[in-house]
Order: structure tokens, then sequence, then C-alpha cells
DNA sequence: CTCAACACGTGATCC
DNA sequence: TGGATCACGTGTTGA
């Protein structure tokens, strides 16, 4: 008797507390409820079954409960209402998976390009690009070159006039060689005219037209070699 | 009387109907049960909110069946666990959904270039395969490639008889340009007959003579194209 | 006062 | 046999 009064008290205070002036139920009550003291020898079996169902239904009020948190838009409070909404919720998402699958789907195929099929692309392509690499690593590794330096032939740096040194070099064609030559010129900062990188059977030419005076001629020669000489010896002693 | 045993007749053909063999309840009974005439005076009322209760409860278990029809992988007919999976199906499609959601949103962010837009192909590669980064780097990765991406101006692939497949490109002069076109090159592993790089006035042109046959033309250009995407949408270091 | 929604106890059913 | 699940009728409460 007494039993029954406690609940519905908790039942409402938990209800207040869950929300305010909606519904009456709901509360995820009998939480410390139900303290059956099963003395009682006549009554046994009905006892057992009554806080069997009693944390049956606790059960289930928490997982609607659960339910509703996990719906956003929940318009009643109502268990049906949760459960509609949630199923709408749920056939929404799962539409919406489906466009946007179909969406990649349709930028994968976006290659219409015949051959393309036969070409596996795992090897071909981003090899560098797909590492997880981050692009300081890879500038890394570039620069760490026990890989491959440079191996200048030839460095000719003259004046030709009109404010214009024309650079010109010649070194044998290994990987990453073009990379690292541009990386040198990216990296002294200077006034390039124009430049031009050929590169054919086995040897690499380039020539870059700079604005510079003629007695800059000899520092840029220097400076050119510092910087082809620092990028070959490894600046990183973590080799190994 | 006999309402509710025409109740449990039809409750057990629909139970035997769904599931064999399973739990008792479960039917969608009284679909045509609750005849109540109303003509009884004294329990009106109680007449009147049983079968009210009735089409409650009716309800309710549709749309519980309903929600069990949506959801995959439900364990167990069980009410509380139709209910419990549903929630996790429901966390689990949240989340994909942000994965996929932030993939997308990097892929379309990777792509501010010029020509390639009629190309919307040049995203796919990646996507898929650096699937499985975290959701904060992939943000980090979309926002940092303000960096200097190529604007690819132009890029032109012809075949030339002789298994030679020539590719000219011209892009826009920026930092580090020059390197990354050399990178692209670089990690495509091209059998390269001779490359040129000329920049001028802020263009840069790019040839390349290429050993190649005609079948690998159409490939070689969405290589190109597929690499530099992929290279102007950088897995780089934290800027920011 | 009716309506809608709820919790409760109870008997039934299966495993 | 006992634990789990269910449908049902009923009393209650707020709008």
């Amino acid at each position: 008797m007494e039993n029954i009064d406690q609940e519905y008290k908790h039942y409402w205070e938990t209800n207040m507390f869950l929300q305010t002036q909606e519904l009456d139920s709901w509360g995820l009550d009998e939480a410390f409820s139900g303290y059956y003291d099963s003395s009682s020898p006549d009554g046994a079996a009905s006892s057992k079954n009554i806080v069997s169902e009693r944390n049956r239904r606790k059960k289930l009020n928490e997982r609607l409960f659960a339910l509703r948190a996990v719906v956003p838009n929940i318009s009643k409070m109502d268990k049906a209402s949760i459960v509609k909404d949630a199923i709408e919720y749920i056939e929404h998402l799962q539409e919406q998976e489906k466009n946007i699958e179909a969406e990649i789907m349709e930028l994968e195929s976006g290659i219409p390009n015949s051959i393309n099929q036969n070409f596996d692309f795992d090897q071909e392509l981003p090899v560098l690009l797909r590492s997880k690499k981050k692009r300081t690593d890879q500038l890394y590794d570039s620069i760490s070159s026990t890989n491959s330096p440079i191996e200048l032939l030839e460095l000719r740096v003259t004046y030709m006039g009109e404010n214009t040194v024309v650079v010109s070099m010649t070194c044998s064609k290994r990987t990453d060689t073009m990379v690292k030559l541009c990386e040198v010129f990216e990296s002294l900062n200077l006034k390039i005219i124009t430049a031009n990188i050929t590169c054919f059977s086995g040897t690499l030419l380039k020539t870059v037209f700079i604005q510079a005076n003629e007695e800059d001629k000899d520092l840029l020669q220097l400076q050119i070699q510092t910087a082809i000489a620092a990028l070959n010896d490894p600046p990183s002693p973590m080799s190994i």
C-alpha cells in the first residue's frame, strides 16, 4: 500500500524533473522503489512476478528514453510518437546515406574515359600523394637526399648585360633531381625572368635568366653551389 | 468474455504467422476486435477506456513493429531489444554520416581550380584511399590547401605517333608551383623522354614527351589531373 | 467531463 | 520450475 504511494510520488518527482508540464508518466520511475520484502508467504509468486514486470517496464522506458535522446526533432514526448519519429529519422538517414553514396559513386565513375578500367590506380597514381605522410615529410624525403644526390656536371653563370645573369647547368638525371633543382632555385629567392628545364637521355639541362647585376654573378654561382651541396649532404642526421 | 477469447485466438494466429515459435505476444492483434456495443449503461466509461487503451497499445506495437522493420540486424524480437538495436543503429548511421560528410567537404574544397572544373572526377581517388583518416585531419587538410594550389590553365595531351605522347600544360606561376609540378610528374613514374619547363611573366609552361601508346593518352591526362588535384588538397602539416 | 497517456498488477505463455 | 515476456483491464492524472 504505502509502496504504491511512494512509487507514485517518486514517479512524479522524476517526471517533473525530466519534463515540466508535459505528460504525467514517463519518468524513469521505480529506480529505487520496489522494495518488496518478499516476506509474505502467500503472494510469493505474484510479488516476484510483480517486481519482474516492473523491471521490464522500467527497462523498456529507459530504452525509449535513450531513443528519444538519440533522435533529434522529437515532436511529442509520446511513446508512440517517439518511435514514430525514430522511424522517420532512420529512414531519413538511410536515404541520405544512399544519396551520398551515390554521389561518391558518381564521382568515382565520373571517369567515363574508357581505358582506365583495366588500370589499377593503386600503384600508378599517387604513390607520393596518397601516402599518409604529410607534406613536410615529403619535403623531408627529397631533402634528406642520401637517396640520389644531385650530380652536378657543369655550372656556368654569365652576365649577359641589361641586368641579366644567365645560369646554365647540367646534371645527370636521377630520381627527383628535377624537383630538387627547382627547390634550390625557389629557396634562393631570385628575381627569375624565365627558367627552363629540359631533360633528355639521362642528362638534365636547366637554364635560368635572372635579373641581377654583374657584380652579383660570382655570389650567385656560390649560392647555387652551396645550396646544392647543402641539399646533397643530409641535413638531418637521423638517417638510419 | 467471448471477446477476450476471440482476441486471444486472433492474437495467437497473427503471432504464429509473424514469427513461428518465438514469443507469445507481439501480434498486431485486435485489428478487428473490440466491437463493444457500448450499449451497456454501467460499464460505459470503462469499456470506452478499455478500447481506447487497446488502440493505444496496438498503435505502439505497430510502431515498434515498423521500427523493427526499418532497423537491420535485429538480434532479438524483444520490445526492449528492438529499441536498443534501433538506438545503436541510429548512432552508427550518425557517425557514418559525419565521416562521409567530412570527406565530401574535403573533396569539394579541394578543387577551387579553374579549368578542370568540368572534370569533377579529380577527387575520387584520394577519398577512398585515405578514408580512414581522422575527421580533424580532414578538416585541417581542406583548410590548409590555401597554401598555393596549382592553378591549371590548360592541359593538352596528344599522341604524336611513334609511341610518344606529348603533354603540354600551362599554369600560373606561384610559389612552389614548379616544384609541385615536378613532384607530380615524378610521382607518376612515367617513361619521360624529355621534359621542359619554362616560366615567364607569371605563367609557367611545361612540356613533357612521354613514351606511351595512343590508348594511354586519356588515362595519362586523367592521371595528371588527379595528381594535381590531390596535390592541391595537400595532407599538409598544421597550418593555422 | 471527456480524452489521451500512463503505470500498475495480473494471468497467460513459452523456454 | 522458474524466469522472461507479453496483453489486458483498471485507476489515475493533466489538459
